[in-house]
DNA sequence: GTACGGATAGTCT
DNA sequence: GACTATCCGTACC
């Protein structure tokens, strides 16, 4: 049913590139203590267990730890030292993949998100005369998505996305025509055309 | 509109 | 001690 709130068992019910795929348009939720956010997955990327730039390509530790939980497990890991990335634990209990969260198109709690994405006041790009980003930009990146959501690094190994306060809704339109290409940002295995997108969404955060 | 340098910290060798 | 890869702010066109 679109909009529903999705069971655990979707995401154990695709490969990992074929989740990556399935989840786009799919509606990302946070019912937060602040209130409630979402947005429409427009912009993935799937890191396999055979594949160099996947966390869980060495062996396993601590960190990639929830990489190898069940599907539906959240990966949350910190980029630059300043930056949290969401990633979503795909396949087999026990196999290291994982799907990136790479872009949301709002849906819901703009303001909120807005006030969560607020930088120190003065000219940059995509941020209005009143101080806060436009829109477009508000998710428009992996950190910046996590940031305007209210990710925190305690959904890091939460055991559900479903009937908790963090949880995917099916997509209410199936999406549009669905681009694959080169992953953004890495270097090995960067040959490998693991990035999906939806074509011409304007949320994307490369065309 | 594009280009690039700087900030930053956890993990593993 | 090496390695990692995003956002922001300034610069420039």
């Amino acid at each position: 049913m679109p909009g529903e709130k999705l069971p655990l068992s979707f995401f154990s019910d695709y490969d990992t590139r074929t989740l990556a795929q399935k989840l786009l348009g799919c509606e990302l939720v946070h019912e937060s203590p602040d209130g409630l956010t979402s947005g429409m997955i427009v912009e993935t990327e799937a890191y396999l267990q055979d594949d160099p730039a996947c966390h869980a390509f060495n062996r396993r530790t601590t960190r990639t730890e929830p990489m190898y939980g069940i599907a539906g497990t959240v990966y949350v890991y910190l980029i630059y030292g300043m930056y949290q990335c969401f990633n979503i634990v795909s396949n087999a209990e026990g196999t290291g993949e994982a799907v990136l969260i790479r872009a949301l198109q709002p849906t819901a709690g703009i303001e909120l998100m807005e006030m969560r994405r607020l930088v120190r006041p003065g000219k940059a790009p995509g941020m209005s005369p009143t101080g806060k980003v436009t829109l477009k930009e508000l998710c428009r990146g992996p950190g910046k998505l996590v940031q305007a959501m209210g990710i925190e690094r305690d959904k890091h190994n939460a055991t559900l996305l479903s009937g908790d306060t963090l949880y995917l809704r099916s997509p209410v339109a199936a999406p549009q025509a669905i681009t694959s290409g080169p992953r953004v940002g890495i270097n090995v295995g960067r040959e490998l055309p693991y990035r999906y997108y939806i074509k011409d969404n304007i949320f994307v955060s490369k065309g």
